[in-house]
DNA sequence: GACTTATTTTGTTTTTTACCTAAATAACAA
DNA sequence: TTGTTATTTAGGTAAAAAACAAAATAAGTC
């Protein structure tokens, strides 16, 4: 769930984010959109991926990208719950904390 | 506003606004609910202030922040409507996909 | 002015992210 | 099996982010 606010920071992720809530389409499409190579681009698919903010499907040579629309609503519903009364810190987070404090 | 989605991608970013979304708390107060060095903890403080997302009051020689919940908010709305919407590319945003194409 | 407390700024190092080109893989057609 | 198209992985560099210790600043008090 952390992985989803690190894959929110990139201007060019939340265009592709935006751009697969309208409709999916392939990697390539996807790639056309921006002046970046398309290695570049598999990187950011990668990281929404790993967020699980998009879903991957192969059609022949091509892969087809859509939105996890449930993962982007519990994004904004974490979002929500984080502004109002703060979250529990997970595994991860708890880890950047915890730290030996020094001198 | 770019920024507002840069500074939530970090983890103690994120408590700190929780803790302040909660209440008001000095510089020291919040550095000393994680173990990392307050140098560190400043520069936190500093994206949190570029993103507008928290205030900043001297009171003697200790500096008071709290959130600043109306930019919380819009922050909410601007992530619903690029969700819903997608949003149209600010000026940094432009920029970053504007890139001559190569070969 | 000298001292204390609270906090930041400076300078440096380490780690992570973003990007590229070139090479590899996957699926299919001839 | 050779070739073509779509896309990724590998390998490398450059830029950005995160962290620290040490020094500087700000606002008091004695």
């Amino acid at each position: 769930m952390s992985d989803v606010y690190k894959a929110l920071a990139h201007p060019v992720r939340r265009k592709v984010l935006a751009m697969l809530r309208e409709q999916a389409r392939s990697a390539g499409e996807l790639a056309d959109a921006f002046d970046l190579a398309k290695p570049t681009l598999s990187g950011h698919f990668n990281v929404l991926k790993a967020a699980n903010l998009i879903l991957e499907e192969r059609r022949g040579t091509t892969l087809i990208y859509r939105a996890n629309v449930s993962v982007l609503e519990d994004a904004l519903t974490g979002l929500m719950d984080l502004f109002k009364i703060g979250d529990a810190p997970d595994g991860a987070d708890a880890a950047l904390m915890s730290k030996a404090k020094r001198s």
